[in-house]
This record gives C-alpha cells, sequence and structure tokens, in this order.
DNA sequence: AAATAAAAAGACCTTTTTATCTTTTATTTA
DNA sequence: TAAATAAAAGATAAAAAGGTCTTTTTATTT
C-alpha cells in the first residue's frame, strides 16, 4: 500500500516531530540511527520533505533538520502525497480500475470504511498532533529490533 | 499490500472458478484477455497455481485451465500465501517490525480490525463459495476500462 | 504417424524501487 | 580566513518486481 520511503518519511518525520526543534537540530545520520533507516537514503527523502516545506533544514556545523511550528501544520498526508502520491493509498485493494459502490471488488466494502478511516487520521491530524498523540502514549517509532523482555 | 502477481492471481482464479470447468478447460490466453493482464506474465503464476493444487491443468489441444470440486475448496489465502506468503497481508502499515497490542504503531488500532476482518473473508469461504457470491452480486472482475454509462 | 495445440520450464529483458557514493554549497568556529 | 561540518544535488549501483520469449513436453486430432 504504502513504499518503503513513504513508511521512512512518516517514521523520520514524526521523529523529527518529537525530538528535534529550531534549538536542537538533528543531522540525518543521527535520524537514520534512531530509526534504523539507511542515512543516504532517508538523506535524499529528507530532500524532498524539506522542498514542500514539511521539514525545515540549515546547512553547516550545527546544521542539521527540525520542525518549525508552521511545518507542523502539514498532515502525514502531505507526506505521502509528495513521496508516494495520494492515490496510492486510494487504489483497489485487488487492483481494479474502476472499484466503487457502484462498481465494487468483492471486497470494496471491507476496504473501503478502513480506507476513508486511516485516510481520516492522516488528513486531518497535523503531524504536530500526531506527534503528541504518539509521546503521550508512549509509541516507539524505530524500525529496529526491540529487545523487550 | 498485496503485488500485482498476487492480485492477477486472485482475479484470474475467481474468473477459471466462475467460467471454467473439467468439462469447459480455458486456455490463459482467452483468461489473460478477459480480465486484461499480460499472458506470459499470468502463465507464470498459473505455473504455480497448478503446482499448489489451487487450479488444475491438461496440456495439449482442448487441454487448458479449469478448477475441480478438489481445487474449489481452496482459499484466496492459499493464493496469497504461494504467490507473496501471507506475511505480505499482516506486515505494519508503517513498516514497523514489532508492532502488535502491546507495542502498537501509530496507526495500529486502525489497521488491525480491517486486517482481521480481509484475512477472515480470505480464509473462512473457500474459492468456490467466494466465486458464487461474486457471480450472485453480478460483480465485475476485470482490470479493463470498462464502458458505463 | 504427423501436425497441431496448449501448458511447463527456464532463460532473459525492462522498469521501478531501494540504496549508495561523490561533489558542491552553505554555515560555523577556531 | 581556513578548517570543519552538515545538507543539497546529482550520478551511479544493486535488488526486486514485472513482463517477455524460446524451447520442451504432453495430449489431441487428422
Amino acid at each position: 500500500m504504502l513504499s518503503r520511503a513513504s513508511k521512512y518519511a512518516i517514521l523520520s518525520t514524526l521523529y523529527l516531530a518529537e525530538h528535534a526543534s529550531k534549538e536542537k537540530k538533528m543531522s540525518v545520520k543521527k535520524i537514520a540511527e534512531a530509526i534504523d533507516v539507511p542515512s543516504p537514503f532517508l538523506a535524499k527523502l529528507f530532500q524532498q520533505l524539506v522542498h514542500a516545506k514539511i521539514i525545515s533544514s540549515i546547512k553547516g556545523p550545527k546544521g542539521g533538520f527540525f520542525i518549525t511550528k508552521k511545518n507542523g501544520e502539514k498532515t502525514v498526508c502531505d507526506i505521502i502525497e509528495n513521496i508516494d502520491g495520494l492515490h496510492k493509498l486510494n487504489e483497489c485493494f485487488l487492483g481494479l480500475n474502476e472499484c466503487d459502490g457502484e462498481n465494487p471488488c468483492p471486497v470494496h466494502f471491507i476496504v473501503e470504511p478502513f480506507k476513508r478511516n486511516i485516510l481520516g487520521k492522516f488528513r486531518d491530524k497535523s503531524i504536530m498532533e500526531f506527534s503528541k498523540e504518539v509521546a503521550d502514549n508512549g509509541r516507539f517509532l524505530t524500525l529496529k529490533h526491540l529487545d523487550l523482555d
């Protein structure tokens, strides 16, 4: 449904939102290590996110990435739109070109409510709100293998 | 979520279930045309499905693919398992390695019920039952651009 | 038996996605 | 102002997915 690129972008943006600010910028390398994604790949993604004004960056020593108040008003939808394109979230689960209430695929009425639900979540909550929720609930965002015992 | 290969395999198996039988076998070419998928690619997929005893085939003139009563007892889950592997249906929506009720990703509680739902549908209904449902509801299974006006 | 039709098998090609490497540019600090 | 640091930009490489082609095998029909 989502490409790995979008997933990386979402996770690292949420990570940024929680852990960085204009006063505490973070380098790609640190973020990549924290959530365990390949750092040159993440660097590329961040270029796109900066371009789309979803995150901010400053070059040079003490530089890095961070999220401004304005950035934080963007949504996860904006991330997906800029990396994968929103259609990726809307495609028919079985790949039919025309699949809607009028002409549904065999699983349309199972998939459709889910899509509406997740799209709503991604569109109606700002990244800052989303990030706050994640932090409040103590959720991890890393791809690392957690050692829970 | 599902690869194109799995989607092709599901659609064409359901198509077979509805339109072919031991008495009326169908060639790859005809099926590929009917649902508009690349026929050499479908041929490859069908090899795997025959191997997994999800569909049957006879070589030579008047040969082709069809579904026996025994075949029809298999499920869509079986198809997915043989083409993509079932894990594809179970992966975390945001790509986290460990994502469950104990340690949920930010959208886990939206995604999990949906996954249970669709997995149930794919596992508890046989291909024959599934196909009957599709036929009864007059659903189309083609990837073609339908001319509805 | 020969011709033919269809699937099986396997090699091969193309495109997309994922990932890396190198060079350039901007910023800071000593 | 030089050295160091970090992102930007762009070229390249590797892997996976998607798709095609050719040859072989099997079965049927004439």
